[in-house]
DNA sequence: CGGATTTGACCAGCGC
DNA sequence: GCGCTGGTCAAATCCG
């Protein structure tokens, strides 16, 4: 479990250099469509802050719109069979299809998903292909979940169980916004990967990015403090049940 | 038979 | 005002 939870961390670490550096270039870029509800929302869940996420909102109340409070908009990136035309993303929670669209950028289609696991849940959920890699699967997700993945409703009254949710986003309960995990960014930022190697799934490869994250894991000493934070609130969460 | 998915229609925002 | 586009609705259809 620390091992996987080890190679997350620093998956989401490089995924979240890789975001930082594009963002910047790509908010500079006149991308912005309707309104401005892509651009504020991403800093906040790019940031892999896990604690201090909470109070930045309500200071935002400044425009009594509901607008705000559909901030958090977080993306994931999913691996996925180029056979495979559904365009189904299993992050542990229950969605609802409620539309599926061709846009102009990309010819693959766009699918609408709700949250149905809770009928009062506000996320909602875009899932397209990748234009440049279309074994990719781009998940966006908007809004927070008030209620608890399903697969963590199981595992918290049953035997409790990490790693029931696959790749992806990973939707632990805690106070920060939704993680975003961008495997396909993680695998081109590993030049090894990209030049000799292109396939991750090449055991040499995997090796070498488990030992580069448990080297850079090592040095870095706010894992120390987010790891003990993560394993005292699931000792917590056990013991209250 | 009930819930989920599909898909065309509709609506609203934005640029011209 | 008009057309384009993304997002949503809802009737029809599918499926377990």
């Amino acid at each position: 479990m620390l091992k996987a939870m080890c190679e997350r961390y620093n998956a989401l670490q490089s995924q979240l250099v890789d975001l930082m550096n594009k963002n910047t270039e790509k908010e500079l870029s006149p991308t912005k469509k309707r309104k401005s509800e892509t651009s504020n929302n991403n800093n906040g869940n790019i940031i892999g802050n896990s604690e201090s996420s909470s109070t930045d909102e309500e200071e935002s109340c400044k425009k009594p719109r509901e607008e705000i409070i559909k901030a958090k908009i977080s993306r994931a990136y999913v691996r996925t069979e180029l056979s495979d035309t559904s365009l189904v993303v299993k992050d542990g929670y229950q969605w609802r299809k409620y539309g599926q669209k061709v846009t102009r950028d990309n010819p693959c289609p766009r699918a609408y998903f709700k949250c149905s696991f809770a009928p009062s849940c506000p996320v909602k959920k875009k899932v397209q292909r990748s234009v440049d890699d279309q074994s990719v699967l781009v998940a966006t997700y908007e809004g927070e979940h008030n209620h608890l993945p399903p697969s963590q409703i199981e595992a918290t009254s049953g035997s409790s169980r990490l790693g029931s949710v696959p790749v992806g986003s990973t939707p632990v309960k805690s106070s920060g916004p939704t993680i975003t995990l961008d495997l396909t960014n993680s695998i081109k930022s590993s030049d090894e990967a990209r030049n000799s190697k292109p396939k991750l799934d090449s055991p040499e490869a995997t090796q070498y990015l488990v030992e580069h994250m448990a080297s850079s894991l090592t040095k870095d000493p706010n894992f120390t403090a987010a790891l003990a934070a993560a394993i005292s609130g699931r000792m917590f969460s056990t013991n209250s049940n």
